[in-house]
DNA sequence: ACTTAGGTTTAGGTTGTCCTAAACATAATG
DNA sequence: CATTATGTTTAGGACAACCTAAACCTAAGT
C-alpha cells in the first residue's frame, strides 16, 4: 500500500494538510479537495497535486472525486503535530505570557521546527497539561485524544446556563473580543434570551448582559453546568 | 545596488549562509566559495548559485573568483539570526534542563521559525544574557556585538593561569567531553605542562589534572586570569 | 611560457511546493 | 435527458534549494 517508504521527518506542509484533512474528517465525511484547499488557502489544484504525494506516502487514500482519508500513519502524524501545537499554545501563553489570540500563529510555525524532545520538555514544565488555551484537548505521545461532542453556544436554549469548553477560531481579533466578554474556556454563561430569526443572542457573563451574533455563538462549544445536558452534534475545530 | 527587494522574512537556507559568511569574514579575510559550502556541507557549486541570489538581494557583494562580504543589510540579518540562535540556546539550557551539548542543534531549526517577540519575551524571562552556554556573546536588539580577541588555551604558557571565556565547537561528544573536564566558560584552568611537538597539555582544572590534545585546545578560548595577559589573534567561531 | 593543482562557475537536472488555465466528472435543475 | 453549476483533476510552469559533471579561472612551479 505504501509506495514510498515514509521519510522520519515530514515536511511543514504536508503536516499542515495531515492537521487539515484530520479536522475537517472529524465531522464524519471524508476531506473534500476544496475544503481541504480553503483552509490552507491554496488553489485547489495544488491540493490535488499534494494529495496523490500525501497518498504514495500512505498517509492517507484517495478515491477520486470523492475526498481523502488518512491512513493509520497519517492519523498519527496529524495529533503529533496537533500535540505539538496545543502544547506550544499552553507553554507560550502560560510561561512566556502570550496573549490568548497571538499564540496560533507563532505555535504554527513553531510545530514544524520542534523536537519531540522540546515539546516534552515543554510538556513537562507545565505537568502534562490536557487542554490548550483555547479549550481544545492535546493528544497523549502516543496519539490518543478525546474529543466529546459539544453543544455550541448557538444551540444552547434560553435560560440555559453552560459552561465554555472551548473556542474556535484562529482569528485574533475575534479571540480578543471574546476574551474581552469574559467568554474563554471555564466560563459560567446563562443564555437570557435568543432573538428570532438568528437574532443576537443575549448572555449573563461575569455578572454582566452581553449580546453577540449567531455565527460568533456558533465558535463557542459549551456543556450543560448544573445538570448534565444531553449531547449535540457540535464538534470543535483545529487550533 | 539592491536588484531585488528584500522580502520580510528571510529563508531558513538564506539565514544560514549569512551566518557562515559573518563568521568566515570575522577573521578579516572574505569568505570563498569553498568554505561556506564545507561549513555548509553542501556542494560548491550550489553555493555558487546561492551567492548570486544574495548579491542579488543585496545581502553580499561578490567579487568572481576573490569571495564575498557582507553588505549593511547582510550583516543586520546575520546578526539578528545569532542573536535568536543564542537566545535559544541560553533558554533551552537555563529555562528547559537542556544538555550544554545538546541545545546547539536545537537552536539551530527554531531559529529560523522563532519570532522576534518570542526572543524577546525569552530573553526578557532570562534578564537579557550577554552570553550563551558556550560563552558566545550576543548581539543586541540593534545589532551590535563585541566578539574580544581572545587566545586560545593552546595558546597559553606553561603556569599560566587562565579563565576558559568561550568553548567553540558545535560537535556534542566533544562538548560533553569538555565539560567532564570541567572546561567551561568561568572556569580557573592553569597549564601545567605543554608537550614538545604540538604533544598533549597537562593542566590543572577543578582540583585535578587534565591533559588534551592541542586540537581541542584551540577550541578553547581563554583570558589572562590573575593579571590582564596581553591579547592574541585568535578568534571566535559562530555557534 | 606551459603545465598543473586547486578553487570557482556554468550547464543541466531533481525535488518539493506552489500557481493558472483548461479539461473533465458529478449531481442538481428545467 | 440535456444543460448548468459546482467541484476536481490534468497540463504546463515557476521558484527555491539542492545535486553532478564539465568548463573555466588563478596562481604557483617548472
Amino acid at each position: 500500500m505504501t509506495a514510498r517508504p515514509l521519510p522520519q521527518t515530514l515536511s511543514g506542509p504536508v503536516e499542515d494538510y495531515l492537521k487539515v484533512i484530520y479536522d475537517l474528517e472529524r465531522v464524519g465525511q471524508p476531506a473534500f479537495t476544496n475544503h481541504i484547499a480553503d483552509r490552507l488557502a491554496i488553489s485547489p489544484a495544488s491540493v490535488s497535486g499534494m494529495v496523490r504525494r500525501l497518498a504514495d506516502l500512505g498517509l492517507i487514500t484517495h478515491e477520486p472525486y470523492r475526498g481523502v482519508r488518512l491512513t493509520g500513519d497519517g492519523r498519527r502524524a496529524a495529533l503529533r503535530t496537533l500535540r505539538r501545537h496545543r502544547i506550544l499554545e499552553c507553554y507560550l501563553t502560560e510561561v512566556l505570557g502570550y496573549a490568548w489570540d497571538g499564540v496560533h500563529v507563532e505555535a504554527e510555525r513553531l510545530e514544524h521546527a520542534a523536537s519531540e524532545e522540546l515539546i516534552e520538555r515543554m510538556a513537562a514544565a507545565l505537568g502534562d497539561p490536557v487542554h490548550d488555551p483555547h479549550g481544545a484537548p492535546i493528544p497523549t505521545r502516543d496519539g490518543r485524544v478525546e474529543e466529546p461532542m459539544l453543544r455550541t453556544l448557538a444551540e444552547a436554549g434560553r435560560d440555559e446556563q453552560v459552561r465554555v469548553r472551548r473556542v474556535l477560531d484562529e482569528d485574533a481579533p475575534r479571540l480578543r473580543y471574546l476574551a474581552e466578554l469574559g467568554i474563554r474556556p471555564g466560563a459560567l454563561v446563562r443564555v437570557l434570551d435568543k432573538a428570532p430569526f438568528d437574532g443576537p443572542i443575549t448572555l449573563w457573563v461575569e455578572g454582566a448582559s452581553r449580546a453577540i451574533g449567531v455565527a460568533l455563538a456558533a465558535q463557542v462549544f459549551v456543556e450543560g453546568a448544573g445538570g448534565a445536558t444531553g449531547a449535540g452534534a457540535g464538534v470543535g475545530g483545529t487550533e
